[in-house]
DNA sequence: GAAAGAATGCTAAAAAGTTACATTTGAAGC
DNA sequence: GCTTCAAATGTAACTTTTTAGCATTCTTTC
């Protein structure tokens, strides 16, 4: 799967060296083989974890027994916080894509750790309502746009601010994952849009000859969201 | 708008009598009418506000013009996070629902009340994790499964756990707008819930004579989340 | 118990989205 | 270069949802 420019922030950057060390210091570390399991849904083992290198898949198993997958989790990103908080049992299962080392932190020790260090409890609240903030825009924009907008969307944010075109590296399929629906729909929408003239599609990627064309576009079919 | 039985949980839920006093000790109230515009999308004012009394509306206002409420504030709840914490304007337009009474606490005082009780922030945290929960376990849900199952697990989470039946009330207009979708949709689905014989349609309201049955259905349809 | 308002039911046409299969593209190996 | 194959996109038939209008049924209130 294409990872977007647009990264999520990660616990790290809210952190001290010394708040990250301690962190780090706190768990037990270990690794993991390519496709290894790392935690199954429904798992009750409660605590933090982290990624050091590597990346690791969060998946539902469908009752077909697919793989809808929900998430890409990369190096600084933390996972279990609802375990740690919220009494809930592991809601993904995640296996590690390629060799892959996290570091596992208890819930107990974190806890101390939050208490100690008051930034990191702070640090993570920003975080999540960062997180929030995310879906709550999506679920709004994907309610009042069409999916046209959306994916206008989408490249649009790719595309960084102070440039005046672009090519987004993508493939159809991953814009498709990304706002939830099938490859061919947004093939559809992708069409729709390169008749007006915004984008070019291509072979794995896509053009975007003028990008404030594409901006004015998304700015006029949605002006309430910020792109 | 119906108000559903499953009630977010608040902040107040999470704080002990004496910080939340010391939380409304820190702001300022303020009264408002029915219809009285509280807050602007847009605007720029920074810090957490607590409703004391009344009702108040989250909306954005659409392109025509048009009012898409997307949420209703109870007392009790909080709202301007992510003012507080991530520097965003204010993204809904909020307004008064009936005489309403808000408590506004700036982003300064605000601030080194949690550093005076860590308490608070922690409290915060957990009910933003929560309302991530939500908000992930919904998006989820929504991706999987038909608007069939959607509305089957909407009823099922209406009743509550220990009653084998139950009617829940609601028009179909509720549910299609809290699923998103428009009411003829909702009406087609309830359909065919009504044709298995797991609900029973009536005039503002939705009978389910057997709860068990009802949460088979939704278990077998979404083996993967929990109602 | 009539009238008015609210909610649901129904229909038909158009739009959007999905599934399954076909075609095109690019890259690796000869 | 050419061939081959997997990856990516395109196409077509089908299903679901929306929109919009009007009809019907239910509830409340006078």
């Amino acid at each position: 799967m294409k990872v977007f420019r647009k990264k999520n922030k990660k616990l790290s950057d809210f952190l001290t060296a010394g708040d990250l060390d301690a962190l780090f210091e706190a768990g037990r570390e270990q690794a993991y083989g390519d496709g290894e399991i790392i935690q199954q849904r429904g798992d009750k083992w409660r605590g933090i974890s982290i990624v050091k290198s590597g990346e690791a898949i969060a998946a539902n198993i469908g009752r077909d027994g697919s793989i809808l997958p929900s998430a890409l989790i990369k190096p600084g990103d933390t996972y279990g916080e609802f375990t740690t908080f919220l009494d809930l049992p592991r809601t993904h299962t995640i296996f590690a894509k390629g060799p892959t080392r996290i570091r596992h932190i208890k819930r107990k020790p974190f806890l101390a750790l939050l208490e100690a260090a008051p930034t990191i409890s702070q640090a993570m609240l920003t975080l999540t309502l960062e997180r929030n903030y995310e879906l709550v825009s999506n679920l709004d924009s994907n309610r009042r746009l069409s999916l046209r907008a959306r994916v206008a969307r989408l490249l649009a944010a790719e595309i960084e601010k102070d440039e005046t075109h672009g090519t987004v590296i993508c493939r159809q399929e991953d814009l498709a994952f990304m706002i939830g629906v099938s490859r061919v729909a947004v093939g559809k929408a992708l069409d729709k849009l390169a008749k007006k003239g915004l984008i070019e599609t291509g072979y794995g990627k896509i053009h975007v000859p003028d990008a404030g064309n594409l901006r004015a576009y998304v700015l006029q079919q949605d002006p309430v969201s910020p792109i």
